[in-house]
DNA sequence: AGTCGTATAATACAATTGTTTGATTGAATT
DNA sequence: AATTCAATCAAACAATTGTATTATACGACT
């Protein structure tokens, strides 16, 4: 790959993220890039082209990497029970681990969801894991019936979002202490974990 | 307040919402509304101008219906313990109560949050409403640490604003069924609740 | 050396962006 | 009837948008 392409695609990743898909112009990638404005055309189509570029380079591995952790914890889990925390663990660890290396990307993932553009992407690139996942939950709460269960998910979807999007009350101007990304994932399993299981445990 | 103020307010409310701030362009809303162009800037000073008067023509309303139940609850819950269900219901319920006589609206609060308009705006304008709610929680769950209280609080908001946004797997093309309000609010509750409770009770 | 194909470059394109300017209306007030 | 003033309108503004064209540089191959 190019040192062109990559410039292209890094900066695209980070202000992407950083303003949004509708936002952020070409020209001003190119500016932060320091390449020539063809390129990006040259080497991708589109705008649209190149946000689904940006986009799956990341979450590609992201998605592979989710299923192997569902993976083992199935296969840990034999034919006995599947705890919920360990589906929540293996869905969100992923998105958070490149959290050190490329913080732009966190944020971008919590934008996509909130253009409403990632349900699109996902559509076209994620529909196995997707429903991989839905199984898993399937099996881990078999009590719950499946319309709760698939709000329960779109909520779960909603948090991580919001979670990636950054920590809370970043106030405008304090720089936000470097997000802390398993901690954070801690947090979200213990969360999300008594929330897919509320009314499901005896009292 | 003028036809045409209140068309400008009704369609841009419905545009911003489907379409979000960013890609939706003034001459879209004019075209729609059937006012003249100028009017935008004659009875809003801008564009972003328009989105405030947008967000709190209804947010205002909603933040005070907030206040209001969180008094009723907090009244009757007296010197004894607040459920933590309580808040959440008086935070909920009025964002969604509206959903039945304009749905667009639901949707714009969903995109603001997901564009990062919204903290922006809640800066500006719902600050008391923001710590009351936080001292609150505060109350309902005396056990938590600070820290992971306003995590938690930033979950719900993340979970909030994924669901103002639109049922689970709306398939495009497929027409959603009208949003059962109060139902997902009830959802949400519980959901949120028994997150919030988390680590908490005992076993 | 010469040819080919990939990559970079400057520039132009038509369309769209938010905003502004005057002119014109129409009803209320003097 | 004359005046005033808020509201509407068509038109234009400069700036920016995504995209396309054309030419130039550079290296690898025959």
């Amino acid at each position: 790959m190019t040192e062109t392409k990559q410039k292209i695609l890094d900066t695209a990743e980070r202000l992407f993220g950083d303003q949004g898909y509708a936002a952020t112009s070409l020209r001003h990638i190119i500016a932060e890039a320091g390449v020539n404005l063809a390129a990006i055309h040259y080497h991708y189509g589109s705008k649209e082209e190149l946000l689904d570029e940006v986009v799956m380079r990341k979450a590609g591995p992201v998605n592979e990497a989710r299923l192997a952790l569902l993976d083992r914890y199935e296969a840990e889990a034999g034919s006995g029970p599947l705890a919920v925390e360990k589906v929540l663990h293996a869905f969100l660890a992923p998105v958070f681990s490149g959290a050190d290396r490329s913080p732009q990307f966190v944020r971008l993932m919590g934008r996509m969801y909130g253009e409403g553009l990632m349900t699109m992407i996902a559509g076209r690139h994620f529909q196995p894991t997707v429903t991989r996942f839905i199984e898993a939950f399937r099996r881990a709460l078999p009590d719950l019936p499946n319309e709760e269960l698939l709000w329960r998910i779109h909520f779960m979807i909603g948090t991580m979002a919001h979670a990636l999007f950054g920590p809370p009350n970043p106030r405008p101007g304090v720089e936000s202490p470097p997000l802390d990304a398993q901690g954070v994932v801690q947090r979200l399993v213990v969360f999300l974990g008594a929330g897919f299981r509320a009314g499901s445990e005896e009292k």
